[in-house]
DNA sequence: ATGGCAGGTTATACCTGA
C-alpha cells in the first residue's frame, strides 16, 4: 500500500506562475500534478524547469495564448496521449498510465461565455456539446474494473453548496439547471464518485475558483467548485483524503484557481 | 444592483475567462 496524491490546478498561465508551481512541488508535494490553461505551445512548456522540481514525466498538449493541459509526475507514465474534443484541436484533454495501472484523464471544459443559451451563445454551445461528448466517451468506455481519475477545470459547480449563492447563479453559466443536469449525466456514464465530496460532506459550502473581479476574494467569498477529482469504482474504498487549498489563491500573483487534491491509497 | 480584474497578443485595444 502506498499513498498516491493528485492534484489539479487551473493555473492560468505556467509561464507566469511557475515559481507557484514550485513551491506547490515543494510545499504539497504531490505525486502528479495535473494543469490546465496553461496558455503556452507545447514546444515552449517549461518541461525542464519542472524536470528540476522533480516532475520529469509529463504530458503536455498546449497552444498559444489559450488553454492547454498538462500531467506531471514523479513517477514514470505509460500510454501518454490527448484527445480532440468536438471537432476542435484546442488542447483541453491530456491521459496517462499511472504506476498501478490507473488511467489518468485530464480536462479543460470551455467556459461557456456569457449567456446560457446555445441558440444565441456559440461558446455555451460548444460547453453543452463537450459535456455530451464526454458522457458519451464514458459509457463507451465502462468498465467496472477499470481503475480510473478523471480531473479538471470542468468548468460546473454541480451543488447548491458549491457556489456562494444558489438563487442568484441559477442564470449564471457554471451552474445553470441545464449544466448541472449534463453534468450529472456525464458523472453516472463513468460511472464516477466525486472524490472531493466522498470526503467533504455535501452539506458544507465549497469552493476552488473566485473572480479576480473583487477588491477583497476571501471576505466577499463569491466562490464555485469548478475544479474537480472523480474516481471510478475500484477506487473509491482508497479515497483517503481531499483538500481545496484555498490559502493558494491568497499567494502572490495568484491563479483565480485554487489546487485540489486526493490522496488514495493504492 | 452593478461593476469589478487578469493574461496574452506580430499588442499599446481587444479577446478570453466564469
Amino acid at each position: 500500500m502506498a499513498d498516491v496524491k493528485i492534484t489539479t490546478w487551473n493555473i492560468n498561465s505556467v509561464r507566469l506562475r511557475i515559481e507557484s508551481v514550485a513551491r506547490l512541488a515543494k510545499e504539497v508535494s504531490p505525486d502528479v500534478i495535473c494543469l490546465q490553461e496553461i496558455k503556452v505551445m507545447t514546444e515552449l512548456f517549461p518541461d525542464d524547469a519542472i524536470a528540476a522540481m522533480g516532475y520529469p514525466h509529463q504530458v503536455v498538449s498546449g497552444m498559444k495564448a489559450y488553454n492547454g493541459v498538462a500531467i506531471l509526475s514523479k513517477k514514470p507514465l505509460k500510454n501518454k496521449g490527448q484527445q480532440d474534443w468536438v471537432g476542435k484541436s484546442d488542447a483541453r484533454h491530456v491521459h496517462a498510465t499511472l504506476p498501478g495501472n490507473i488511467d489518468l484523464h485530464n480536462f479543460y471544459v470551455p467556459a461557456g461565455g456569457e449567456i446560457p443559451d446555445p441558440k444565441q451563445n456559440d461558446k455555451f454551445d460548444h460547453k453543452l456539446k463537450f459535456v455530451q461528448a464526454l458522457t458519451r466517451w464514458g459509457k463507451e468506455r465502462q468498465d467496472p474494473r477499470a481503475k480510473r481519475i478523471l480531473v479538471g477545470d470542468l468548468n460546473i459547480a454541480p451543488l447548491e453548496t458549491d457556489v456562494w449563492s444558489h438563487k442568484r447563479l441559477l442564470k449564471v453559466v457554471s451552474h445553470t439547471p441545464v449544466e448541472v443536469e449534463l453534468f450529472e449525466r456525464m458523472r453516472k456514464s463513468g460511472p464516477w464518485t466525486d472524490a472531493v465530496r466522498h470526503i467533504i460532506p455535501p452539506e458544507e459550502q465549497l469552493y476552488s475558483w473566485w473572480s479576480y473581479r473583487s477588491k477583497d476574494w476571501s471576505a466577499a467569498d463569491k466562490g464555485r467548485r469548478l475544479d474537480h477529482i472523480w474516481v471510478t469504482s475500484p477506487l473509491v474504498p482508497k479515497i483517503k483524503a481531499a483538500e481545496i487549498h484555498r490559502d493558494i489563491r491568497g499567494w502572490e500573483k495568484a491563479s483565480d484557481h485554487a489546487p485540489v487534491t486526493v490522496t488514495l491509497s493504492v
